[in-house]
RNA sequence: AGGCGCGUAGCUCAGUGGUAGAGCACUACCUUGACAUGGUAGUGGUCGGCGGUUCAAUCCCGCCCGCGCCUACCA
């Protein structure tokens, strides 16, 4: 192995050969176990998101396959239509070409050629993290199997009447000209005006003030409502106004809608342009008047003067024009939520158009009750309630978008605007029995991509044909996402599922929290604080790092901010940290919180774990290659450390098998990051440093010591496998010979069981009395400031048979470890000489002071230790001093009181003897 | 407005009705043949505040303070 690690050079050809041997195909095994991948966007790059949770996925799935289990990951990405159509149409633009131009079959293709060309560019990222994603069965939502699914799911809904289409007021995206659903909607808190208008009554005899913080909508007012039982206006009701500008006659109505409370009180109704006016004048029969162009320009229905203005600059040529009317009352700043587009960010418009619509509500029925009857369970469980929340409140679903770029919705219209459903146009022309001659044109809408995502689980596995990948994967095992998908995706995958399948698509959610920057900022393009897992597997230049956040920001004015910041944090940018460490990282933080906060330090930490690891292996290796390692099962000799590192190797499996099972990974790592550095490396190594090192030690012995380190880093490796893939391969491919495994790969070996019969608690006991000795001599040494490279003698007093069998059998270990060079054993009763002092059990350890030790030094520090104890003492006194606890308490738990002051206070005695001969010095 | 969550060491975070933990940072010493991406030892916390329940509260309950997120509407 090579002297340092390096993670570059090993990761890339590790994965190539995992590929090539096909080692992430479904195996014929016990139980089938299954994850469908959360289709990234096909116009996406790798965020640090994807990359933590394609790390959760992978040692679900990695954790399975080494189990034994049928195991699938089914990767993919999907169409993404408004995204993708996007991308070509800037590319387009570029060349000053519209979709237009090109007409809808001509700019599909070409979208299909940027797909051909760059949609693989994720895959591509998703291998470096060394996600073990069968690549055989990668699917896309617009493959001619998936559309089949979308196809035969939207005619089922609708011969069911579960889809329907209608003209219905829809948020409208004007740039993109679209319908959009109202999740694609993001609504923030700006700043705006709230403007009373002055509305005149026909019949001349005053006016009825009215608030908007949309002026121009005016134009499409049908009524003033007020609240019916609103003394200020209750003669109104009946009467009509005369609207402004417009001239029309609008009838004054009572609705408990208004909030008398709010403004004037009085409220325009315009049932065309905002979605509660909208349900207002369905109430009371109010016209629609549509005053918008699909690019919210004002439309043919207003006055002419309006006509063709923006929206905005028809505000204020409204509001001067009422102003100079003497109808404008008065302006006021008001902050309010203003709806945008997610992806053109412009402000969305509720708009009446012909769409068509999901009925949820008897989807969402069953959907809920999957989860209440605990047939899909939540991790953690409270985000049901946000499910629930959301499903019990559902929203029809507009599933119709105004592009190009997606599955066409499989309608066709004659020409007196008839249509009829079908799966395509000759069985509808059977069904309906349209001769060939009459005319049936296609509807030019797409349905929104989440409506092909929701069949992901299903149709990615054959559905609707019966195939074996879905008898044996469906449902799949767990979903893991985020929480800010439940809605978008998590519910409408159960509804469809148990619709189409009548199975849940999976039994478990594990939901997991976002990764922000180390501020807690979530990671955005504009706020220029992303980071690319890429650059923290290969690391990045800091002047390249910059230039990648501030290059194509929407507000450039933010580059010098960005520049600053990136500087501050990343002042020699960033080092290669390999994709193990990156891994690592994020298992350690999946905890069960909402935030992940990505600390750069952290991920260097697991970076020097990596590290240790390696050398551990380097150590093991020039300690076993051409060494008798028992492979061939000749007599071995285990001692107490062998024994002692194989017993909490057990200990170690347990914990981690639990922790993953638990989705518990901060666990799982943990135990593992401290078998390997805490156990098998602070002491299992050093210890067998004397054994391996010593003329003298038995054949048997050192064979054993080998073997012992052999077998318990190869387990150590399959252990932390589907934590940290590369390294444990590549040193796996070293060691599993040794330790007599063959195979291909580590990825491919068994999941290491933790053999109950292998605990053993007399070697722990002997292990944990020799650290501790050891220990309490390096405390002195370190405390006194005597140079490690100093040997001492020690003497030991006041010993029990255990203490002195042990001293006998750990001598060499206690030597070399502690740097002693002789071992003094004081018979009971000899005095003891002036020295320092560590205790074990009853024992005493004494470090001579002899010129060594500072006496004022070693006072004060048995002074601390005196006081620590005289405090514990003191403080389970006062407990056991009150009858209450004696009475009330468990007796576990008074008992253990009890023994804790003996055990003080025997320590204590021991200190304070030691005190009284220093001070007589 | 409703819902959810958070506040523990300098930082990032675990945690438990009964002795407060980890990593990083910090201090001192150390280039000993796996490893200075390291070793050894050490410093550091009225567990946000106030009450309540309990023999016992960082943990359970209530209120308050501070912070965050989500959903839905106020023209």
């Amino acid at each position: 192995m090579d002297k340092t690690y390096d993670p570059g050079l090993i990761e890339r050809k590790i994965y190539q050969r995992w590929e090539q041997l096909g080692c992430f195909a479904p195996e014929p095994g016990n139980n089938a176990y299954s994850i469908a991948l959360p289709p990234p966007n096909v116009t996406g790059v790798l965020h640090m998101g994807h990359a933590f949770q394609d790390t959760i996925m992978d040692i679900l799935i990695r954790h399975q396959r080494m189990k034994g289990n049928t195991t699938l990951w089914q990767g993919g990405s999907d169409h993404a239509g408004i995204a993708t159509q996007m991308v070509v149409e800037r590319q387009l633009a570029a060349e000053g070409i519209s979709r237009h131009d090109l007409g809808r079959d001509a700019f599909l293709e070409k979208v299909w050629q940027w797909k051909e060309q760059s949609g693989d560019r994720i895959s591509q990222q998703l291998r470096r993290l060394g996600a073990s994603i069968d690549w055989s069965r990668e699917r896309f939502t617009m493959d001619p199997a998936l559309s089949r699914a979308v196809t035969e799911v939207f005619v089922s809904l609708y011969e069911e009447d579960l889809i329907y289409r209608g003209k219905r007021l829809v948020n409208w995206d004007p740039v993109l000209h679209t319908a959009i659903s109202d999740l694609e909607v993001v609504s923030e808190e700006e700043d705006g005006h709230l403007w009373h208008l002055r509305y005149p009554l026909s019949d001349g005899s005053g006016h009825l003030v009215v608030a908007t913080t949309r002026p121009e909508t005016m134009l499409g007012d049908s009524a003033v409502a007020v609240h019916p039982e609103d003394p200020r206006y209750s003669g109104l009701v009946g009467k009509t106004i005369q609207l402004p500008l417009v001239g029309r006659e609008i009838p004054i109505i009572a609705d408990d809608y208004v909030d008398p409370e709010f403004g004037t009180g009085s409220l325009k109704i315009t049932p065309a342009h905002d979605f509660n006016d909208y349900q207002v004048g369905l109430r009371h029969q109010l016209p629609q008047i549509n005053i918008l162009t699909p690019d919210a320009c004002i439309n043919d229905q207003a006055p002419a003067q309006y006509r063709g203005l923006d929206r905005f600059e028809a505000r204020t040529r409204i509001v001067q024009d009422l102003d100079a009317l003497g109808l404008l009352d008065s302006i006021k700043p008001h902050k309010l939520m203003v709806p945008r587009g997610d992806r053109s960010g412009s402000v969305v418009e509720p708009y009446l158009t012909d769409q068509w619509f999901v009925r949820t509500e008897p989807l969402a029925k069953p959907a809920i009750e999957a989860v209440e009857r605990g047939d899909i369970r939540f991790v953690p469980e409270n985000w049901q309630k946000t499910y629930f929340e959301w499903m019990r409140n559902i929203e029809d679903w507009c599933i119709s978008r105004q592009i190009w770029w997606g599955h066409r919705i499989p309608a066709w219209y004659d020409d007196q605007g008839q249509f009829y459903v079908g799966r395509d146009e000759a069985s509808v022309r059977a069904t309906h029995q349209l001769a060939d001659d009459v005319p049936l044109r296609q509807d030019e809408d797409v349905l929104d991509t989440w409506f092909s995502s929701a069949l992901w689980p299903f149709s990615t596995l054959g559905w609707p044909e019966k195939t074996p990948e879905l008898a044996t994967f469906y449902p799949t095992s767990v979903l893991v996402t985020g929480f800010d998908i439940i809605f978008f995706w998590v519910a409408r995958m159960v509804m469809m599922g148990l619709k189409f399948t009548g199975e849940v698509p999976f039994h478990e959610v594990y939901i997991h929290g976002l990764v922000r920057d180390h501020d807690g900022q979530k990671m955005s393009k504009s706020k220029g604080n992303v980071l690319d897992p890429l650059d923290l597997i290969d690391g990045i230049e800091l002047d390249q790092l910059i230039a990648k956040r501030t290059a194509g920001l929407m507000q450039p004015q933010m580059a010098a901010r960005i520049e600053q910041a990136t500087r501050r944090e990343f002042p020699s940018g960033i080092p290669a940290f390999g994709t193990d460490a990156m891994r690592f990282t994020f298992a350690a933080q999946a905890t069960l919180g909402r935030d992940i906060r990505f600390d750069i330090q952290r991920i260097e930490g697991y970076r020097n774990f990596c590290t240790k690891l390696w050398n551990a292996a380097r150590y093991v290796l020039m300690n076993t290659q051409d060494h008798d390692c028992g492979q061939n099962n000749e007599p071995v000799e285990l001692g107490a450390p062998e024994r002692w590192i194989i017993s909490r190797l057990q200990e170690t499996e347990l914990a981690v098998d639990r922790a993953i099972g638990e989705y518990r990974f901060d666990y799982a790592a943990s135990a593992i990051y401290e078998f390997v550095w805490n156990h098998y490396c602070d002491w299992m190594i050093e210890l067998s440093k004397p054994c391996l090192n010593s003329d003298g030690v038995s054949m048997a012995a050192q064979r054993g010591t080998r073997r012992t380190l052999v077998r318990v880093l190869e387990s150590i490796l399959r252990l932390a496998h589907p934590f940290i893939p590369f390294i444990t391969e590549e040193i796996w491919q070293q060691v599993a010979p040794l330790a007599g495994k063959t195979g291909q790969s580590i990825s491919r070996q068994p999941w290491p069981q933790a053999d109950l019969d292998k605990l053993d608690p007399a070697a722990v006991a002997e292990v944990e009395w020799l650290k501790q000795c050891i220990s309490g001599i390096r405390n002195i040494r370190g405390e006194m400031n005597i140079p490690p490279g100093r040997p001492l003698t020690l003497q030991v007093a006041n010993t029990t048979a255990q203490d002195r069998a042990w001293l006998a059998e750990n001598e060499t270990q206690l030597k070399q470890l502690a740097r002693l060079d002789s071992i003094d054993l004081l018979a009971d009763g000899q005095t003891t000489p002036a020295a320092a002092v560590a205790l074990c059990g009853e024992m005493k350890l004494l470090v001579p002071m002899g010129g060594l030790i500072d006496k004022t030094q070693e006072l004060d520090r048995l002074q601390r230790e005196i006081s620590k104890l005289e405090n514990e003492i003191n403080k389970a006194s006062r407990k056991l001093e009150n009858p209450n606890f004696v009475d009330r308490a468990p007796a576990e738990v008074v008992t253990q009181e009890r023994e804790r002051v003996v055990r003080f206070q025997s320590d204590l005695g021991k200190l304070n003897e030691q005190k009284t001969t220093i001070e007589a010095l």
